[in-house]
DNA sequence: CTGAAAGCGCTAACAA
DNA sequence: TTGTTAGCGCTTTCAG
């Protein structure tokens, strides 16, 4: 069943000439409303479809959108990734996903690929390492956007669309101290990246304002892996003075800080109070309820996926809507309460 | 910075023809090596990227595998892209990716847009609801490889990979009667989907098995959103007797029946023993642990993605690789302890 | 081993 | 309103 047909086809069967028949299916206006629909139907009985190789090399574009994100199975990443996919979807645009895998080296490769690959824009969320961004000028240098989620950098003319991690850091902290802590404990993702970074100097600025003097020691940066639990309980038990907060960077680590910590005898909230990162389901989960700072992926895919298109559709300015902020919320369960 | 340049540039820059440059560029054995190092060397520095569209549109193939998800934003599915993207990518295959949001017409609409892409190969795994399969068998008519991963559907010549859900659910069940559960509700998911409806023959033939008749009443057919807990949840206090095991499809609404039913005042196990489906991070979260079924769905990628790519190549001969059959497992944990 | 030239299917500038 | 035609950049057959 099926040979694949042509305008060239419809416009030996319709007797017009293949211009006409690219004109109708494009719903060019010059076209008399009769003869299109003629076309129309007879493509639709024919089972046409467009060929979108020479679509795409006769226009140079592909109505692809290009996206590298760390990883594809978390839960986050993919809650933003459902959102992008939802608006690209809708307005007829595809999605080519690649993951870094934390590695500066395959987000090189994968910012190539897309490249080659013609997407019309790069949404990018980066890996922990990535420290040159050689591959990311390319695009700019090409004209093709670029925008960053969550894990940005400032490039010239990228939008970005993150929330303030500093803020949130600071929030966090706060609320730790004001639940009586005094020393708190900081578990950080890789520092080079803002979203670490910023709400690691969040923390720290909580600390200074009620009087609190930060000590090096009160800051485990690593890279969140779960294999890295153990290394962080081990620090806890040794630290002195005991550590009564604990601030970790996202959800899924502090929930299995909070497993171990009860397995060593400890009692949360009473011994240690734990603010975790993300509202991950799983922080919903544990016993006792994980407080955390509400942080909307979803959200965040759908503005992404909406000002790249719309910039691509040339409705947005980029200068005006250059970085988004999103709104962070604190949330209060059991794992902090005095 | 950077005009486009095209193997015309380079042909004319070192004086020999557009052929000699794209053969050499491909490795085409019939090139000297002199002029063949000549080239690529002038290439690199030129910063030549090639033209994927042009040369797709040659050759009539993308590079590139469309996949088709229930959502993205499951831990189950995402793992499993996971591991799509790790083995497309390695060898230089692109993914798009898209979600049906469990909706047949989503879904036929991303498989006419994956066709219109001109996608190499289609990986899916089924909506919800999903009934009807034209939207498919173009693909095959067209002879593009497909195939269905987890949520499959037997269609001539399209490989599956999944896991034995009819087993996992027997053993699911039998373990629960084991444990002296004698009156077991069963939470399916959609009973069009083979995922749900082998769980749920499983569970009944390991009734008849244990001599135990079948209820009605013990089957739930919902479709798994949390916001369908609390009917679970009153379906359970209203049964009489009273029911003594919950075998739920998946771990997501297993943890949340179970936070619910802690509410409620039922003690876990004791009163009511639970079994997931899926090992989900949450269900180690969850206090009590649940047991659960492995499921590799990492693995279940990564096998997905060989077998089209292999299909692709010409390497696996698709008859004999039909089906796949992964491994489950059972995992039993405190919430069906005796 | 290399070159000439004919596509691949669609778009768009220019003509009519 | 419609047609002619020249690309888009790469691949590949056929000649040399």
């Amino acid at each position: 069943m099926g040979k694949k047909i042509t305008i060239y086809d419809l416009a030996k069967k319709l007797n017009v000439s293949p211009a006409t028949v690219s004109r109708s299916l494009n719903d060019h206006p010059s076209i008399s409303k009769k003869t299109k629909e003629k076309i129309i139907d007879a493509a639709k009985s024919l089972g046409y479809r467009t060929n979108k190789f020479a679509a795409n090399l006769s226009q140079q574009k592909s109505n692809t959108i290009g996206v590298i994100v760390p990883r594809l199975n978390s839960n986050f990443m993919s809650t933003v990734l459902a959102g992008i996919e939802k608006v690209a979807n809708d307005v007829g645009y595809n999605l080519i996903i690649s993951q870094s895998l934390e590695s500066a080296e395959k987000e090189v490769l994968n910012a190539k690929t897309l490249y080659d690959s013609g997407v019309d824009a790069l949404m990018i969320s980066l890996a922990y390492g990535t420290e040159n961004f050689d591959h990311l000028t390319t695009f700019i240098d090409r004209k093709i956007p670029l925008l960053f989620f969550d894990r940005v950098f400032d490039l010239p003319n990228c939008p970005t669309i993150l929330i303030d991690n500093e803020a949130a850091g600071y929030e966090a902290t706060e609320h730790l101290i004001n639940q009586g802590c005094t020393n708190i404990l900081h578990i950080a993702g890789g520092l080079k990246r803002n979203v670490y970074c910023q709400r690691f100097k969040g923390y720290k600025r909580a600390l200074e304002k009620y009087g609190i003097t930060f000590k090096e020691d009160n800051l485990v940066e690593v890279d969140l892996d779960l294999s890295r639990v153990p290394e962080v309980i081990t620090h806890i038990k040794e630290s002195d003075p005991k550590i009564d907060g604990l601030f970790v960077a996202n959800d899924t680590f502090a929930v299995h800080c909070i497993k171990e910590l009860k397995k060593e005898g400890y009692n949360i909230p009473q011994d240690i109070k734990v603010m975790g990162f993300n509202n991950d389901p799983v922080s919903e989960v544990i016993s006792p309820n994980l407080s955390t700072m509400d942080y909307p992926g979803y959200k965040m895919g759908v503005l992404a996926g909406q000002s790249i298109i719309g910039h691509l559709n040339g409705a947005i300015n980029l200068q005006s809507a250059n970085q988004i902020t999103l709104r962070h919320t604190l949330i209060i369960r059991e794992s902090t309460q005095k």
